[in-house]
RNA sequence: GGCUGGGUAGCAAAGUGGUUAUGCAGCGGACUGCAACUCCGUUUACGCCGGUUCGAAUCCGACCCCAGCCUCCA
């Protein structure tokens, strides 16, 4: 357990060594990170989104933490999903990638992700990777075959070691047939050949497409260097996919010098019993969700687990946290006024220690949000001088989690009360009644308007208010 | 079969040798004409069996169960 927590370092779970380590980026001051993102062939459900806002908040405790923050999250906009969807639609595999590119940043948008700092398209980078093809051929640990150009695993005594896996080990029966021209059974593609009415690029082994790891190798190696201090994405992607990757990174620098200083992996999310994904048709996508949710609400669910482990979505989990958030709101929001906010908008106060501390063990969202409540019910507590700091305490803090953005809390303050003069009319009558003592009557105007969704709030002497929390 | 993680109250989820996690839900109270909101208090816990210890949900050992990966996957 990490004693140095109160020198206010960040320690973060690695993958490779599989411990709780300080972090420190390689050069002071300046933090890489690269994350995977979607292959963009469909709407992305809201397991994908966790992936994307767990790494957000680490971006913003980073950027809290250091000058400069280098974060990139790609697209990968060539692969044979996106092959397959274009074959059963008849649309143009472009058109298709860049609807679902546009679809996906509105999605992370509205869940209250920053744009990165990059967001490379992998088919943007063909001529990069051709490069690392080229010299992981002449560097004997790639070869071709029949169109194809494959990693040789055996190439490498590293291969395995961040997923912990002997590859001599793993099953070998019951998967896919054993392509014949690869030297090894457990060699992958890092090109591919394409026919003629697939995607492809011309390439010194033929028209074809990069290999799926072979993108994130490149575009990381680009656009961040060597090495990159974080490498991000879900727990899934460990194995083959970082495996591969990394493989690949390390073996284009003398297979020696490590290639991501940390790994990190977020858990899964469970529906039912069941990890969420598409191929068991049990996905919940992040669309939808946003016809009946706002962003922060999903927000708040998928943070209120520790990433790493795994969190079990339910409807029963997004009511709560919207009930929980809510409530956040209205501790938040004086006499229908938004809080105050110094220009940057960052919120006027300072981040709460016992928020702040969380974050810096290996990003404790669950125990942040707890710290947050805690300070929520000490502003409702405090009467006067001390709520609005306390007020100003918990925005700031909730805003460096991604959370109490002005937009949200001016839709919610709109959504809340923009009453039709109907309504307006029917509480004015009700306080007249209140005001004569005539209940019968009071009540049965409380009782419609809430049949209608309101809530109805009696302010002592002040008139009585309502709001719909929709 | 190999490799990872897990099993905490009605639900979700932190914590990890002795001290309230937290939220939602429930119950009681204050407030209220009655409610709601808010506040205060509070009921349900640490998979099972052993062991270590003054003390274990927390450490050790065995066992049971669940999930993920080994094939595209956040």
């Amino acid at each position: 357990m990490p004693d140095d927590l109160s020198t206010g370092n960040l320690w973060l779970f690695d993958t490779r060594t599989r411990k709780k380590q300080m972090f420190e980026p390689a050069e002071p001051d300046c933090v890489t990170m690269y994350v995977c993102g979607p292959t963009v062939y469909d709407l992305v459900h809201i397991g994908n989104a966790r992936s994307a806002v767990v790494f957000d908040t680490l971006y913003r405790v980073l950027r809290h933490q250091y000058k400069r923050v280098d974060y990139v999250r790609n697209i990968t906009d060539i692969d044979d999903k996106i092959i397959a969807a274009c074959e059963r639609s008849g649309e143009a595999p472009q058109s298709l990638t860049e609807r679902y590119t546009a679809a996906y940043q509105a999605d992370m948008q509205a869940l209250g992700c920053l744009e990165p700092v990059h967001t490379p398209h992998a088919t943007d980078y063909i001529e990069a990777m051709m490069s690392c093809i080229e010299r992981l051929i002449q560097a004997d640990h790639a070869y071709c075959a029949e169109g194809h150009v494959l990693f040789s695993v055996p190439s490498w005594p590293g291969y395995g070691s961040l997923s912990r896996r002997n590859p001599d080990e793993q099953l070998a029966g019951a998967r896919i047939d054993p392509a014949p021209y690869k030297r090894d059974d457990k060699d992958f593609v890092l090109w591919k050949p394409s026919s003629d009415d697939q995607p492809g690029w011309e390439s010194p082994w033929g028209r074809g497409r990069p290999g799926w790891h072979i993108e994130c190798s490149a575009m990381s190696l680009e656009l961040l260097g060597y090495p990159i201090d974080i490498h991000g994405g879900g727990s899934d992607l460990v194995f083959p996919h970082h495996e591969n990757e990394r493989a690949q990174s390390v073996c284009l620098h003398s297979g020696t010098h490590e290639f991501a200083r940390f790994w990190l992996h977020n858990g899964m999310l469970t529906l039912g019993q069941e990890k969420m994904a598409k191929s068991r048709g049990n996905i919940r996508n992040v669309r939808d969700l946003l016809a009946e949710h706002t962003g922060e609400t999903l927000r708040y669910a998928l943070l209120s687990a520790h990433y790493r482990g795994p969190l079990a979505f339910s409807d029963k989990l997004l009511a709560s946290s919207r009930t929980a958030l809510f409530r956040l709101y209205e501790t938040l929001i004086e006499d229908d006024r938004l809080p105050n906010e110094d220009t940057s908008g960052a919120g006027a106060g300072a981040v709460a220690d016992t928020v702040w501390q969380p974050l810096l063990d290996d990003l404790n969202t669950p125990r942040a949000f707890a710290a947050m409540n805690k300070l929520g019910r000490e502003a409702n507590r405090n009467a006067d001088e001390g709520r609005q700091a306390l007020q100003a305490t918990l925005q700031t803090s909730g805003r460096l989690l991604g959370l109490f953005s002005h937009d949200a809390l001016q839709a919610y303050l709109h959504a809340t009360r923009n009453l039709d003069a109907r309504v307006l009319a029917r509480l004015k009558e009700r306080d007249k009644a209140r005001a004569l003592k005539d209940f019968a009557r009071s009540d049965a105007i409380r009782d419609e308007l809430i049949a209608d969704g309101y809530e109805i709030f009696d302010m002592g002497a002040a008139p009585s208010r309502a709001i719909r929390p929709g």
